[in-house]
DNA sequence: TTAGATATTGACTTTTCTTGACCTTTGTGT
DNA sequence: ACACAAAGGTCAAGAAAAGTCAATATCTAA
């Protein structure tokens, strides 16, 4: 594989989620990778752009650092929904939250329809009553959170 | 036989049953088959066209590559995979079959991440074992239709 | 046979990646 | 303050790809 592509994979790899900032020495990942420092800038300039969602910081000197920030998007405010939406949900608020999130361009179309057939009341038929509502909670939750990612 | 057709039967022997995207490098295939460079455009140009149903995309620079993807009939298989859901799926076969679907291209990333995380054997925790596989049949034959709609 | 379609070739262009030499900023010990 | 060490920054040269285009060459059908 190219050089910068493994580069690139490996500060994408330290995003994990909850994290949208990542810590880099850029020696020492250089070394770590076996490149030289300079590329790792270039890697950074050429693909962890701001039209890429990215944001950097750095400091030279010892103890120097860069910082890449990934920029929140609409993720904060699916974060806030995904909080909202606690352990139990109906179909009804459910599916209504969704739809208010597509209108609001923070969900695209195909996927409110994917989350919207998914929690579809017909699917849970059969198991008890009680259970639909803390199931499609968490489905929910899962799916927002992948669409996040 | 004339060298144009042999470049386009190499690339199509490329493509197996598993595979709708085919990966290469235009020196190196040049090289291999006996033509200057440029003529692996013109065939690409000339024979895998958008109206044949494929797609082409590449990068220039080192590691640079040409990638040539047939769009094919990824609904109907989507639909054949529907149909072959049944009633009943498990969660290990479930995850498999929509990451080969994603490997091959048939769905698309973040839906891939959506469907697994919505069907995960974690969130019917706590009702009766013997719905979970009948419910998550629902729910991903769901998904896969709105998906393909 | 000859005009038009299809193929072949290579010179030149553009993009992307890699490397290294040199520059600037910051921290630390005297 | 000053010198030195420990970072990160910049830039240009060159390599490693793929793209473009125009000049030929060859094939095919009327």
């Amino acid at each position: 594989m190219k050089m910068s592509d493994a580069i690139a994979n490996m500060i994408l790899d330290m995003f994990d989620d909850n994290t949208s900032t990542v810590y880099i020495q850029r020696n020492e990942l250089a070394n770590k990778i076996g490149c030289v420092p300079s590329q790792i800038n270039y890697v950074i300039t050429s693909r962890f752009t701001p039209e890429a969602g990215y944001r950097i910081e750095s400091r030279r000197g010892g103890g120097g650092y860069i910082l890449i920030t990934r920029a929140g998007n609409s993720m904060s405010a699916l974060l806030s929904l995904i909080n909202a939406i606690g352990d139990s949900i109906d179909e009804r608020s459910a599916k209504a939250n969704l739809l208010n999130c597509n209108y609001q361009n923070m969900i695209d179309d195909k996927s409110t329809k994917m989350m919207v057939s998914a929690i579809a009341e017909n699917n849970y038929k059969g198991i008890p009553k009680e259970y639909i509502n803390l199931i499609r909670a968490r489905q929910l939750k899962q799916m927002l959170l992948a669409y996040i990612d």
